[in-house]
DNA sequence: TCGCCGCCTTGACCTGGGTCAACCCGAGGG
DNA sequence: CCCTCGGGTTGACCCAGGTCAAGGCGGCGA
């Protein structure tokens, strides 16, 4: 077994035999990835995902008129991939990038999928991450309705402490759904009042 | 079999035996709900789920300051109830509320976990029902990042179009996460301009 | 050492949407 | 028949954040 600890995250999560968590081990193939590099580019298969050894990456999706919005931020011991074009079989509309150097573990959908054949353990898993995504989207969805810029900012950080000076501040504005003119302003207006 | 449509749905959905369902059946309830009336208030346990067989449903936020918003309209075919905080296994923190005279099929939760023991066709009911709900918050939170306040009105109406003339204008300002005067004035300028 | 580049800040100005308050209008009840 | 009430509209005013444009500044390659 080459990731002991990864096996006993996931095994406190659902009841996971370690003979099938080797099987996955046997499938997956690590990649390191160097700063700004893409795991994921918008228009490829999403086929594959990633979970993070070491690094930070970013989910940005690309809009028609061209401006970035940020889907998500992901370090150590997160997922990467295009889930909701996985789910329905559509080529990634996303840009997956690595903020910093990186390393990741790779498994192929069609692997996963052969393996939930063989035992239900991977479905019961695969709930569990459908459901933890879907908390984590409504979470976001309720600050968008209920608060501020400001409050936002707040939360980030809050929920995000581990990425402080890892991610540029352009990228937390475009998290926030801000420009980061309006970021750096608010930044400096409560330098100023708090101190 | 009481609900033979709703079994084809489902069947469609993930392979789901006759007799599981049947048990399903007997374990659900039918209840009817006058207009205004609550399927679930705030703070109330999140144990039980509906399927609306007819009528409209909102789920309201009420927020700490009293301001609501409008996490979903529910209507036939789909299901209503606190689902976040039943993953989480916490009180409702959400009300739902008839906005018509309604009829929906209550489940248990304890229920749907005993069946769930028997067999795994529900977990794979529950898996589907999980990536099916990311995907529409997914959606939701790109609008907020993406898109003005009228651009996600005309989405708003595209994707709910047996809503109309169902649900007050009101909640829909409180579903874009705006006011109803800020609504009622974008609805009066695109009159204006287009006709 | 210099100059460039990536990232952040600041300023001036504009605009979408919030807030408060008045008003309109159609449906039901006394 | 009028009154009320819930839901929608309109106006005046304000403010957060967008947009465009000009710097600032630290780090790194030539």
């Amino acid at each position: 077994m080459r990731f002991p600890k990864l096996f006993e995250r996931l095994a406190a999560q659902v009841s996971l035999p370690a003979e099938e968590w080797e099987k996955a081990e046997a499938l997956a193939s690590e990649q390191v990835l160097a700063r700004r590099e893409l795991f994921l580019q918008p228009g490829a298969p999403s086929d594959r995902f990633a979970l993070v050894l070491q690094g930070v990456f970013r989910a940005v999706r690309v809009s028609a008129s061209g401006a970035e919005s940020i889907k998500a931020f992901r370090a150590e011991g997160e997922l990467i991939g295009a889930y909701a074009e996985m789910l329905q079989r559509r080529p990634s509309m996303t840009a997956i990038e690595a903020l910093e150097p990186s390393r990741v573990l790779v498994f192929r959908t069609r692997d996963l999928e052969e393996l939930e054949r063989g035992h239900v353990c991977w479905e019961r898993l695969a709930r569990r991450v459908a459901e933890y995504h879907f908390l984590l989207k409504e979470r976001r969805e309720q600050e968008f309705l209920d608060l501020t810029a400001e409050e936002r900012l707040v939360r980030f950080w809050e929920e995000h402490p581990h990425l402080k000076g890892r991610v540029p501040q352009r990228d937390v504005a475009a998290y926030l759904g801000i420009t980061e003119e309006a970021l750096s302003r608010i930044m400096s207006r409560r330098r100023k009042q708090r101190g």
